[in-house]
DNA sequence: TGAAATGTTGGGGCG
DNA sequence: ACGCCCCAACATTTC
């Protein structure tokens, strides 16, 4: 008997335990449902639409390959389900549970009218190593200290056998009717496709490649933005295009291959265990996309200024670095990690605006958009999250632009700069009007001058700081 | 997975 | 040779 597998941030063949166990039943109804009731306050943004398109493209041709075909429905999910199991003769199905709160209460909802219908629902986990709630302290409470979560990740690990992608996929007799794949939307980066390559092929191919050539040296080179030195994989993961087990083992085991490049790939294996930390934070925490861990943060006395977010968005704050990361992110759908710690600080700390804010222009604009990760990020530089930085660690855009070599990152993300030497290239402000001039710069007409001042602003962050601690007492 | 202020030390110029 | 000062380099503390 037919089962129905349901692709949502599981697209892909390989280690998909949700398609595996469809195949073990017998012939498989492969459905994708673009359903806005899904995401609750959380609906893909523009990237991420963008990204889910080429994805389910790539996914409609690894299946095609293999026999198959994906049937692609815009509305309610449940009610696409139902329609595709009666027209299929399809008495199960298959799909990935969710973490984020929404997702879950809205996929607690769907199962429950399925199996009203008669429908056996089978939740997989395709996209962990271990099941949230499942890592507890002694007491059976969740880890907020990260090295104790990961040394917990770490007893518990077993290698587990991972599912081959299905050589053959048998299909039902009839093909339920499909809409045609969507296309890429015209607010989708420009320069999106041309970074990336979505899809599992991609994913995998973009994994190689890291794992030939940057991950011996991950760890000295992730925190250098002009260097391709990061995996690049974030997008893939949150569209589940690529295994984060079959990530987790391949560092583990590049370690034990080479001596040489452990460093660099425990260090990635460690990115994924922060991103398993995320998720069971975002399990034990379902309020802590919208509202500080910490409680007492809900006192903190943001300055909330749409004229700064607006520069900030937009790439116009007049500090390079800051400036370059946000048109990164718009050009692409993607920003350099290190950068994302600079402008994260920059908005909340520099700029007194709720970290909130920046957390939903991330989620608008990221392609990797993930609840969990972006979550944890935002209040970790916030300095309100679990196993966050202190409050007081302010980041100098200028000063990390500098340190992590991020010259020819400004030159490429922010053009109007790209002749101003190095030596001024991190804080243009400072330079000689005449060096200026000579590189075709006049602050305040080709490039903004800076809209805050550092040193006042990061004073400003620490009164803002010791007034909260002050108000707790 | 900070930065700035403050403190300490030691080399070298100098009277 | 000696003490004094300056200051770079490094360490510690503080936010």
């Amino acid at each position: 008997m037919p089962s129905i597998v349901l692709f949502t941030n599981n697209l892909r063949l390989a280690d998909n335990p949700a398609l595996a166990a469809a195949v073990a039943e017998g012939p498989v109804v492969p459905l994708a449902v673009l359903d806005e009731e899904a995401h609750g306050d959380w609906r893909p943004g523009s990237a991420a639409r963008a990204w889910r398109a080429a994805s389910l493209a790539a996914l409609a041709r690894g299946l095609e390959a293999r026999g198959a075909w994906l049937v692609v429905r815009t509305g309610a999910t449940s009610e696409h389900v139902l329609s595709v199991a009666r027209e299929t003769g399809a008495a199960s199905v298959h799909m990935a549970a969710a973490v984020e709160p929404d997702r879950a209460a809205w996929l607690h909802r769907l199962a429950q009218t399925l199996a009203a219908e008669g429908l056996r629902v089978v939740q997989h986990s395709p996209n962990l190593l271990h099941e949230p709630g499942t890592l507890t302290t002694a007491d059976g409470r969740p880890y907020l200290v990260f090295t104790a979560f990961s040394r917990a990740f770490e007893r518990r690990v077993a290698l587990e056998a991972q599912l081959p992608a299905p050589n053959r996929i048998l299909v039902p007799p009839k093909r339920p009717a499909s809409e045609p794949l969507p296309e890429p939307t015209a607010d989708a980066p420009p320069l999106m496709l041309a970074s990336f390559a979505p899809g599992e092929d991609g994913a995998r191919a973009r994994a190689d490649a890291f794992f030939a050539e940057a991950i011996a040296e991950y760890d000295r080179r992730r925190d250098l933005p002009a260097v391709d030195g990061t995996s690049r994989l974030s997008p893939h993961l949150a569209f589940g295009e690529i295994s984060a087990r079959e990530l987790y083992w391949r560092a583990l085991r590049a370690a034990e291959a080479d001596p040489a490049a452990a460093c660099g790939a425990l260090a990635f294996a460690r990115q994924l265990v922060w991103r398993e930390f995320a998720y069971h934070l975002l399990a034990s925490h379902p309020r802590t996309p919208t509202e500080p861990l910490r409680p007492e943060f809900a006192r903190f006395p943001w300055t909330y200024d749409a004229a700064a977010l607006d520069a900030w968005r937009a790439g116009q704050t007049g500090f390079p670095l800051v400036d370059a990361g946000m048109r990164e992110l718009a050009a692409t759908g993607w920003m350099h990690n290190r950068v994302r710690m600079v402008v994260a600080s920059f908005l909340t700390k520099d700029l007194l605006v709720p970290w909130q804010g920046g957390a939903r222009w991330f989620w608008e604009r990221l392609a990797d958009a993930d609840l969990a990760n972006n979550t944890l990020g935002w209040q970790w530089v916030a300095g309100c999250g679990a196993d966050a930085q202190p409050f007081f660690r302010v980041f100098n855009p200028a000063g990390q632009s500098r340190r992590f070599d991020a010259a020819a990152y400004v030159r490429r993300w922010v053009p109007e700069l790209s002749r101003v030497p190095d030596r001024w290239i991190h804080a243009p402000w400072q330079a000689p009007e005449a060096e200026l001039a000579a590189a075709g710069v006049r602050l305040g007409e080709t490039y903004p001058h800076p809209i805050v001042d550092h040193a006042a602003a990061r004073a400003r962050a620490l009164d803002a700081y010791r007034a909260l601690r002050a108000g707790g007492r």
